[in-house]
DNA sequence: CCGACTTTGTGCACACGTTCACAAGCGCTA
DNA sequence: TAGCGCTTGTGAACGTGTGCACAAAGTCGG
């Protein structure tokens, strides 16, 4: 290994300087959960609970993986990342299992939610029970709309969005979900950051700015119909070179 | 190269053979566009289209990558798979990037939506501008409530799910969106494939079974509140573990 | 107590994705 | 036309994630 080429010019990765760069993500400490791994693991302990709940008290690798749609080796791979919890030549047992993932994905503790912007797709939020269920209470709502302001949804009264420092930091508010238009969002945003609130899930369709603390995850809908756009695209296109190339007209 | 190990046991990666495997994405053509730039080539679109918008023509990747959230070397190799469009020295033209990414992604073509479950979440899908507006209009809607069916949501009626494939096959409906109860969703999807819908994005918590020429993308909330969460966990652990080790106690 | 059988946990190789760094190419100026 | 400065496009290193295949470790029947 090393000098295989004759112009290493010593790469020496700059120790410790870099200035103000993106960090990828992990850095420090090399016993990191891989984030793909993180949110398989969230699948199997909704595959899980729902198991517990029919009673299932033991599981195979093989059983569990079919059941979240994975190959069963990740499956004990990803396992493998939270600790030794099951038993060879039987399986895992289904309430360790939710204990351990349960701990590992930080659900011991309650995280509070606020919503902003109470439009559409703000009531659909504030009134999903699937939340609240989870261990994500929705505890706030937010809105610049007069006629909304103090008005109960999903048994929450909507506070006004100049309200956000005061009202977060009196609910414990941990994670800001934004689904005001495009144009709000950044300003929202940083309203949020500067009241704290360190985990931001986006459904504007715009790129947000954010301190390197602050965690954000978007969902977009456009951009995911239109991965499933291309996949139309390219199949139809195999199809079309499949025609043209390989096959043997008939006749 | 070659032998670098003295037990290379003659590695021909089985010609051909691999019998009824999971066929992992692309195989044969060598051509082929990573999931992850895809999704990427779909920001780029709207930040793109925003700029066009602003009569911007021009724009080098430096540019475009800080506008996009990413780095500008990524943003070049994503470009590259669809194509040399940009010109040394100058950048990209604007106009020309999203006319080749519409192409790539398909979106030359208009494809149909239909959304089944026309409950909190359906509501505020059927009533979103922004589908439309991308080139996925909305086109027909399906529920089992019978105070429901034959409503105008969204200016669409709403139709009975029993007339899916009907309703799907005169509409030319070629994704289909999921927005029905957990325990639903699998019957529902099934209907949609049988309809010949080979796209569908799923908003229930359920991974669903569908066989393999269908696309499956999901959007479960639940899960990525959870990352979300980890991640606020992993950081309060380093947090103590910081704490405990390297810190001299003051005083 | 032993040996057969089952299933976990993981080392290893490979595939995929990201980032760096730089030659190649273009426009502009003289 | 030659030279200069700028930005693209990409080869190659690197890092991350995936999947195979198997030893280790357990259960269970005899
Ligand atoms: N409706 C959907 O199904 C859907 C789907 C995908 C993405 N989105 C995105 O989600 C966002 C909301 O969509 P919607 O359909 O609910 O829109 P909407 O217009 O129905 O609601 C927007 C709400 O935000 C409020 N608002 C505006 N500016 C605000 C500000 N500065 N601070 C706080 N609140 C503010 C408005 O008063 C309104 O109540 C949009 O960015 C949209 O692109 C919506
Ligand atoms: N509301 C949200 O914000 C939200 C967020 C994330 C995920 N989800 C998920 O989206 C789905 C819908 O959520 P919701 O809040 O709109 O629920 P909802 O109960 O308000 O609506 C469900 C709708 O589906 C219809 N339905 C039931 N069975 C059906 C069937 N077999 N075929 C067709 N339609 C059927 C019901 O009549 C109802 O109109 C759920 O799976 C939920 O977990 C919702």
């Amino acid at each position: 290994m090393g000098a295989r080429r004759g112009e290493d010019v010593e790469v020496v990765t700059a120790p410790g300087r870099l200035p103000g760069n993106d960090e990828p993500a992990v850095r420090e400490r090399a016993r990191a959960i891989p984030e793909a791994a993180v949110a398989r693991l969230a699948v199997y302990l909704r595959v899980l609970s729902g198991l517990a709940e029919q009673d299932v008290t033991t599981i195979s690798s093989e059983e569990l993986s079919a059941a979240a749609g994975v190959n069963s080796a990740k499956l004990r791979k990803d396992l493998s990342y939270i600790g030794s919890y099951g038993t060879r030549g039987v399986g895992y047992e289904v309430e360790v299992l939710v204990d351990q993932i349960e701990r590992i994905l930080g659900l011991t503790r309650k995280h509070s939610v606020c919503v902003v912007g109470i439009g559409n797709l703000g009531h659909a939020l504030a009134n999903y029970a699937g939340f609240p269920g989870r261990g994500f209470p929705v505890s706030a709502l937010f809105d610049v709309d007069d006629d909304l302001i103090g008005v109960p949804v999903g048994g929450i009264l909507v506070s006004h969005v100049d309200d956000i420092p005061r009202v977060c930091a009196e609910r414990e508010v941990s994670i800001g979900v934004i689904a005001t238009p495009p144009p709000a969002a950044q300003g929202v945003c940083d309203r949020l950051v500067s009241a704290g609130v360190q985990c931001i899930l986006n459904f504007a369709p715009v790129v947000l700015q954010v301190p390197d603390h602050v965690e954000v995850r978007k969902v977009d809908l456009a951009v995911e119909m239109q991965i499933l756009s291309f996949h139309v695209a390219r199949r139809a296109d195999e199809a079309a070179n499949a025609d043209e190339s390989g096959m043997v007209v008939p006749g």
